[in-house]
DNA sequence: AATTCGTGGGA
DNA sequence: TTCCCAAGAAT
């Protein structure tokens, strides 16, 4: 187990990629904004929305002193924009609960919205130098083919796979910290979800997977349906509220009217979605807090 | 525990 | 073209 540790952390300083988060003077929130950024979303879109991000707001206060509307126009299109929202109301409440500093435990990370599990374990470890458990995909994966031959990790986290990520964390304190993220980064450019690149793999030699003869997955992954769904829906009303700068006429939503010739209404336009869903997507919106409802009609939440 | 929640690039 | 899936969280 300690050779593994010593070849994965050494490929690791030898092959890991530059990104800003990870400078020496990233300070606890430009960790944080990245990992809500991360979740779900490929580093590659992340980037540029984070660079804006940091550049406007440097600080969780710098953030929370203003309306949510802000934070969600300045997702832009990375998706998933309750996670915009969550991290709003984070800033809003390390301002108000922590002096304005990003908490450095597992538990008081966890307590803030939109940090579950992994995003506590990473934001103390890739920030503060803590030797957390981190699991993520990368790192389930990895292990899953490592340790327990298998090609994919379960459907879904498992407590065993917890337990055997903490089995196999070197004892060493910085040897653990840097594990972590060597791991992780191991997940992203090596032992991918599809081809992965065994010829380049550091421990290939002592992958049970290989060992296995590269056995194909015990199940098929359930493909994430898009076209027809209500978050197809929701994208294309919130991609409306995101690039206009009045309110929307509820009408507009919930009817193929002949809509103004403002390209802003294109993905509305493109839609082909029946009434009650539309319906249901907005109403969805407004229950979530995305979305409010103005004097003149529908507006982001401020 | 199983679902829901955006988006877009690559195979 | 269609399908896969990427540093998950909340319910």
């Amino acid at each position: 187990m300690h050779e593994i540790h010593e070849l994965i952390n050494h490929w690791y300083h030898a092959n890991a990629r530059t990104l800003p988060w990870r400078e020496p003077g990233a300070s606890g929130w430009a960790v944080m904004v990245s990992e809500f950024m991360l979740q779900q979303t490929p580093v590659v879109r992340v980037l540029p929305v984070w660079e804006q991000w940091m550049q406007r707001w440097p600080r969780p206060q710098d953030l929370a002193a203003e309306p949510v509307s802000e934070a969600i126009r300045a997702w832009g299109r990375l998706g998933y924009p309750r996670r915009a929202m969550r991290l709003h109301a984070a800033a809003v409440e390390i301002t108000t609960e922590h002096n304005g500093m990003v908490p450095r435990t597992e538990e008081q990370l966890r307590a803030l919205p939109g940090v579950g599990d992994y995003t506590a374990a990473a934001i103390a470890c890739f920030a503060f130098d803590k030797p957390t458990v981190v699991v993520d995909t990368n790192i389930r994966r990895v292990q899953a083919r490592l340790f327990g031959g298998a090609a994919l990790p379960e459907p879904s986290p498992r407590a065993s796979e917890f337990a055997r990520a903490r089995q196999v964390q070197p004892e060493d304190h910085e040897a653990a910290v840097t594990w972590n993220i060597s791991v992780m980064e191991l997940g992203a450019l090596v032992c991918t979800a599809r081809s992965p690149k065994c010829s380049q793999c550091p421990v290939f030699a002592h992958c049970a997977w290989v060992a296995a003869g590269q056995p194909a997955p015990h199940y098929t992954p359930k493909g994430q349906a898009w076209h027809g769904t209500d978050r197809q829906v929701r994208g294309a009303i919130m991609a409306v509220l995101r690039a206009g700068e009045q309110a929307v006429d509820p009408a507009v939503f919930l009817a193929d009217l002949a809509m103004q010739q403002d390209p802003v209404f294109t993905p509305l336009q493109k839609l082909d979605a029946p009434l009650q869903q539309r319906q249901r997507a907005l109403s969805g919106l407004l229950a979530d807090g995305l979305a409010a409802s103005g004097d003149e009609g529908i507006v982001l939440p401020s």
